[in-house]
DNA sequence: GGCCCTGCGTAACAGTTTGTAACATCAGGG
DNA sequence: CCCTGATGTTACAAACTGTTACGCAGGGCC
């Protein structure tokens, strides 16, 4: 069993203590984020394997920033909240939080979901995005994030454009997922581009400077990477 | 939006029948078990995307037969308990239940939980079915699920549509099985194609790429897939 | 057997979706 | 100002898939 880094985000700097401690007893390594700068920034900075998110944070919302978190990364959230309240925990559900806990809790009973949810989590590890990843290789081909640059199996370097990269990169974060053209152009950070047919055009210039195999059409539905994706850390 | 199949096994009558018309009036196809046994044909038969299981069945013990499940099984597994006491809820968690409900729970929350634990294991789903049956043998042909293509026993490579391959795959899971075709669109998760004669056409197209003898047709019932499967697990 | 009815195979067709070439647009650099 | 490359748009061909129509096959009934 590996260490796991857990982020504890609470702005009661007594609760955040207590937490810290105990879950260090029983063998996490816990960093503490006491605002969403902080939480942010600890993201950044550092691996982390779950985060346990207070709703109520002072300023900031919980919701919120569970929200902001998905949609960056793939890190599983559990929701910690004060109110019971079931449209409190809705509300954590529809975000994105991973699991959901009321204060008071039972400390074991949040060590179980902690662990269903590294559990859970676990066995996708290996598919989820990480920043320091910086060469991806995908049935002989390889990317270097760092250099850009795309290398065929024979060694044939390609050349991507901006936007042909950031698809790339959509779909090696996302390998073997059928992708819709509005996630895709979600990903791409650019919501209008489902529109028309540019995700069409993107998609097969693509597959004419990689292998046309790689990216497969699933009609009426949108693309599909068809490589796993093995990752080299820097 | 797809349809989802959920399998309530639930030992009352009455729970079950009011669980069962409520998640189907939410958009659910619902399925009913009573017992071990009744839960594992259900699990044989058709496809399931979520179970609801009762931790108190009669005889039959939940927590042992979510153990059961999952042994066997990708399947995500919600515990129903009338109990709320911590340990049997840590007993779901540590037997791989991906989340817990204890009675009476309010609907709403029950709904949330559901979708929440769907929305989490749908990106992995395509995935791990493709590991877990990589490539089949049936009567000279093979299906490799990874590359999803299909090899004639002369080494000829017939391209599968989208559809004929979601069908093989539906005949490849139910081998000697007669499915009618209701159960055919419900697999393809499309229950209108039993509509009008869809099926039939598209039965007849992965006719003619494979081998005719392949699926033979039970006047008045459906279809039979008549070759035996072997699997190689990837 | 002859008849009829129903269900099925299949060809032809139509609507929709996607591939792709050609063109339009736009930004940046000389 | 033009050239170049990147990117979106358009148009048309090709592929996919459901519908319809027609004919055949199986089975009950006389």
């Amino acid at each position: 069993m590996s260490l796991h880094r857990l982020l504890v985000v609470e702005d009661d700097a007594e609760m955040a203590a207590m937490l810290a401690a105990y879950l260090q007893r029983q063998g996490f390594f816990v960093t503490c984020a006491d605002s969403r700068a902080s939480a942010l920034q600890a993201l950044q900075t550092g691996r982390v394997d779950l985060i346990l998110l207070d709703v109520s944070l002072g300023d900031d919302d919980g919701v919120q920033i569970c929200a902001e978190i998905r949609a960056a990364q793939e890190v599983p959230i559990i929701m910690v909240s004060a109110l019971s309240a079931d449209h409190q925990r809705m509300a954590g559900y529809e975000v994105g939080a991973d699991d959901y806990i009321a204060k008071p809790f039972n400390p074991d009973l949040l060590l179980a979901r902690i662990r269903a949810v590294l559990r859970r989590t676990r066995r996708s590890a290996s598919l989820i995005h990480r920043r320091r990843d910086a060469i991806c290789r995908f049935s002989g081909w390889s990317y270097d994030a760092r250099r850009d640059e795309i290398t065929a199996p024979g060694g044939w370097q390609a050349s991507l454009s901006a936007r042909e990269t950031a698809l790339l990169r959509v779909f090696l974060a996302n390998p073997l997922i059928p992708l819709s053209r509005e996630e895709i152009a979600a990903a791409l950070d650019d919501e209008e581009a489902a529109e028309g047919r540019a995700i069409d055009m993107l998609v097969n210039r693509l597959r004419q400077k990689t292998d046309p195999e790689l990216i497969r059409t699933e009609r009426g539905t949108g693309y599909v990477f068809t490589a796993e994706v093995a990752r080299d850390d820097g």
